[in-house]
RNA sequence: GGGCGCUUAGCUCAGUUGGUUAGAGCAUUACCUUCACACGGUAGGGGUCACUGGUUCGAGUCCAGUAGCGCCCACCA
């Protein structure tokens, strides 16, 4: 076997072959399980987001495989509308081109080439981070049956009302110019000002310029440049303060326009002056507000945020910003402004270019939420969908429970164009295809709606749409619904709730069982990793200079459930670590079996056949019980306990917990005690105890290697095949998950609780005599002389047995054992150095353990009362759990008996001197 | 404004339904290049579990309150 361990190339060498050998495709054979990966943006390169995601995703999907399972994994990548098209609209604009000069056609032509020279970057990345993705089934949300998947649902909602379309207020993005949907908008902290204007009431002496009026309301605005279109002023209806005003009229500063007051609910008193101006075409609340009183909606503003003429002929043309400063100049110069103040507020940003949102009326389409919500709920509450953790129910039912409706249309070109026509007669109608005239009139001359979808409007139907949905296939019939669903608790409005709706609505059945949302990768200063802050660690540069095992295990030994991830470099020297142990362990196994010959305690060569190699790596084994010592029982339960415990973990997707479980058994029980322990028998003049000894490495490691196999793909797959536990062609992939002892092979090999407690505390010795050799300066390449005091005849007999491996632990002489009993009821170790021998108990500092026992007695006064109470007290009794009052009851016994040693040792080390 | 979460060793974090001595990795101290591994081994040091009160035989764990931090949602112009 090699000696050194080159992730690198056994990396690139083990994806290739996997993926030609068909090894992440579903066999079809056993119980299905399948998954969707959450599509990543076809422009985006592989983030740590991306890397936590997917390798949660590959640790399930390749521990279902191994366990049977039919395992599906179906990846894809979204086309991303806005996104995409910016990258495209960037590139053009270096070609001092913009998508207008190109038209329509030619620039969704020429997004389709981009997307073919640079599409495919994200999906190598997810390769070369090991993710066993059935690459066969790759979806992107524009292809042809995807396309037809969105047609088919748009036309059917279209059909049932379910989608409608409005003049209303959406969220504009001047930049993308395009509508956006409420939660494509991040709303951030910005700190500004509260502009207080002079409103003159109608009918009052008007004053001069520069003067104020001297009869005039206020109104405090923080958007001084949206005047131009106000239609009223609004008050509180209860407000004492300006019950005058109602019914009454203002003048609208600069234009001198008269508008109303009215009185509307909205309005918070405490807030500014309890006055709001009204713009309804250009606020949310006010277009509300508008809609109720019956106002005028001005839009005086065009859709790259720029005002219009209707702001008045000075302002035509400016864009907003500068047109905030020239109206706020105006006002001054006018005597309208009254005083300016600061105000903290919170302002909308686009989610793709991070510009400031305007509200804006349009024409866009909208889908009604409420009734797809209620059987949406209804699949969480019921139970049909669990989220892990799942305390994010509540933030689902929160937003479920106040959804709006949905606004899918977008202004721009790269999408799913609406499948809505128009003939000139005015008829209006949804078709999945093109038709070729009016069904209503006719009219052969009709026109497609210019708006294209929401980009999510493809995403939310991709747990079937991607198994073939519309039409009726066999991946729809096996495959759906799919097991669980991996995502960030950030995309839960986006995406997992809009899916389980598109679910239940169109195939009558959730898309998923289980929601599995892992955290937020942030940075050591706790910001989200982003490519504009600059802060990202690049997954590739981790897998260039550790590994992508050493990234997978590092990832999910630091992730908890639903908990941000907090990254640094040297994290990722914990899987880097760990690759190399497991490496090491491996070479150290393999060298027993093939180095033959070397020396003569060695095994030959035909001590341990391929064959049987192989049937160990299947959990088959036999094991001859007068050969085994009490380490190999002890490692037999540990192992089996580690499957259990990791496949328990994974069950409650707790990863984190799993690889902890896996690191300490490999690591702490496995090399540090085990391999230690067997390299006496593995050197043992007795060629059935080498084999035996070496056997049970075997098993148990190759056990070890396919627990970690889920988290370290690439390495366990090139130690199975080095170290012989499968042939060429065949993968550690396809092995089975470890199967548990049976209980016939308990019993006959003598594994029990019992047999492990009793090899800790002999390492508990182990590690008593090593202090004791450190405490004592005694140099590593000296042996020393060790006298162990058994507690009594048994333990005794049971030590001899292990005699010679604790004293190869111990660097030690030949180990005298004697029973407590033989040496004054003392047990304990005892060490010499030369000639001079001395009790463990001698070594210690005498009134300081009887002070720390003192206060251990201290500490369970109270207890231990109770246990005396519980002798003429039953109710007690009920209360605390037998077990526990017999633990401590021993507990007692045992302080009690550990003061009265010290006493004795006290008194004798006094007599002594 | 509403909701959720966090506060445990110098740092990053575990700690299932309360139950023996609160753990891990990194960092740190001493010793060791011993025939798998210095990306290693051995032995250590380091914690009033944010604070206050309560429930309990027993609280890091449950309850109430306080403080600080973070996230999500939201139309105070």
């Amino acid at each position: 076997m090699d000696k050194h361990y080159d992730p690198k190339a056994i990396e690139a060498k083990w994806y290739p072959i996997w993926e030609n050998s068909g090894f992440f495709k579903p066999t079809g054979q056993g119980e299905p399980w399948s998954m969707v990966i959450p599509p990543p943006n076809v422009t985006g390169i592989l983030h740590m987001g991306h890397a936590l995601n997917d390798t949660i995703q590959d640790v399930l999907a390749r521990w279902r495989r191994m366990q049977g399972r039919d395992v599906l994994w179906v990846p894809g990548t979204d086309h991303a509308g806005i996104a995409t098209q910016n990258v495209v609209e960037k590139a053009l604009r270096k070609e001092g081109k913009r998508r207008q000069d190109l038209g329509r056609e030619a620039f969704v032509e020429r997004v389709w080439e981009w997307r073919k020279q640079y599409g495919g970057t994200i999906v190598r990345q997810l390769r070369s981070l090991g993710c066993s993705c059935d690459w066969s089934h790759e979806r992107f949300t524009m292809d042809e049956g995807l396309s037809r998947a969105v047609a088919e649902v748009f036309c059917k909602m279209y059909d049932e009302d379910l989608i409608y379309r409005g003049n209303y207020i959406v969220n504009w993005c001047p930049r993308c110019g395009t509508a956006l949907a409420d939660d494509e908008v991040e709303h951030e902290a910005n700190h500004g000002h509260l502009w207080h204007i002079r409103y003159p009431v109608v009918g009052s002496a008007l004053g001069v310029k520069g003067k104020p009026y001297e009869d005039y309301i206020m109104v405090a605005t923080t958007r001084p440049e949206t005047l131009p279109g106000d239609t009223a002023v609004a008050v509180n209806p209860k407000d004492e303060r300006y019950l005058h005003l109602h019914g009454k009229s203002v003048m609208l500063p600069l234009s001198g326009r008269e508008i109303p007051v009215i009185a509307d609910d909205y309005v918070e008193r405490e807030f500014g002056t309890g006055i709001v101006k009204i713009t309804p075409a250009h606020d949310p609340n006010d277009f509300q507000v508008g809609k109720r009183h019956g106002l005028e909606e001005i839009n005086i503003m065009n859709g790259d945020g720029t005002m219009n003429a209707l702001a008045g002929p000075k302002y035509d043309g400016m864009d907003r910003f500068d047109c905030r400063k020239a109206i706020v100049e105006d006002l001054d110069a006018g005597g309208f402004l009254d005083h300016v103040e600061d105000d903290d507020n919170q302002v909308g940003h686009c989610y793709r270019c991070h510009t400031v949102i305007e509200s804006r009326l349009s024409p866009q389409w909208f889908v009604r939420m409420k009734p797809l919500a209620v059987k949406a709920v209804e699949a969480v509450r019921s139970g049909a969908i669990t989220f892990s953790p799942k305390r994010y129910e509540q933030t689902y039912f929160n937003w479920m429970e106040n959804i709006r409706d949905w606004c899918i249309s977008r202004q721009i070109w790269w999408g799913h164009r609406i499948p809505v026509y128009y003939c000139d007669c005015g008829h209006q109608w949804a078709a999945p295809e093109r038709p070729a005239k009016c069904p209503k009139c006719g009219a052969a001359s009709i026109r497609q709606d210019e708006d294209v979808l929401d980009t999510w409007f493809s995403s939310w139907l991709w747990p079937f749409s991607t198994l073939g949905w519309p039409d009726k296939t066999a991946d729809l019939a096996r495959y759906y619904p799919t097991a669980d669903l991996c995502t960030a608790p950030d995309i839960i409005f986006f995406w997992v709730a809009r899916m389980i709706m598109a679910g239940c609505k169109f195939m009558g059945d959730v898309p998923f069982r289980n929601v599995v949302l892992h955290g937020v990768v942030r940075d050591e200063q706790g910001r989200k990793m982003s490519k504009s802050l600059g802060n990202s660690l690049d997954p590739l540069k981790i897998i260039e200079e550790f590994s992508a095992d050493s990234l997978r295990f590092s990832l999910m030994q630091t992730t908890a459930p639903g908990i941000d991830v907090y990254i640094s470099m040297n994290k990722f020297e914990i899987g880097r670590n760990f690759g190399t142990k497991i490496w090491n362990v491996a070479r150290f196994i393999d060298m027993y079996a093939t180095q033959h010959g070397a020396s003569a305690t060695q095994l030959d060569a035909s001590a341990l056949q391929a064959a049987q190699i192989a049937a160990l790596g299947r959990d088959e084994i036999t094991l001859d019980p007068a050969l085994l010592t009490d380490d190999d029982r002890c490692i037999l339960a540990q192992a089996d306990d580690m499957v259990a415990t990791v496949t328990g973990w994974l069950e409650k997707y707790r990863f984190q917990d799993a690889a902890l479980a896996i690191y300490d058994f490999v690591w702490s029980k496995f090399c540090d005690w085990h391999v230690e322990g067997a390299k006496s028998a593995l050197n043992s003049a007795d060629p059935a105890a080498r084999l035996q000894a070496l056997k049970i490495l075997y098993f148990v490691f190759g056990r070890a290697l396919r627990v970690v196999h889920p988290f370290m793909p690439f390495l366990t797959e090139e130690l199975w095949h080095q170290m012989g536990f499968c042939g060429e062609g065949e993968t550690v992939m396809r092995a089975a998950w470890p199967r548990a002892l049976t209980d016939a092979e308990r019993e006959s090999w003598g594994v029990s609780p019992e047999v492990v407690a009793y090899v800790e505390s002999k390492r508990e010795l182990i590690t008593a005599g090593r202090a004791l050799r450190t405490q004592y300066g005694i140099a590593p390449s000296k042996a020393a002389h060790f006298i162990v005091v058994a507690a009594s005849g048994d333990v005794r007999d049971r030590l001899s047995r292990d005699a010679a491996m604790i004293a190869g632990f111990l660097r030690a002489e030949p180990l005298e054992i004697v029973a407590s009993a033989d040496v004054g009821g003392m047990p304990g170790t005892a060490v010499s150095v030369g000639s001079i021998h001395l009790p463990l108990a001698g070594l210690v500092d005498i009134p300081a353990e009887l002070a720390k026992i003192g206060a251990e007695l201290d500490k369970n006064k109270k207890f231990l009362a109770g246990v005396v109470a519980k002798l003429s007290n039953e109710g007690f009794v009920s209360r605390a759990p037998a077990n526990v009052v017999e633990q401590q009851r021993q507990r007692k016994v045992e302080l009690e008996a550990e003061i009265a040693r010290l006493d004795a040792l006290a008194a004798t080390l006094r007599k002594a001197e």
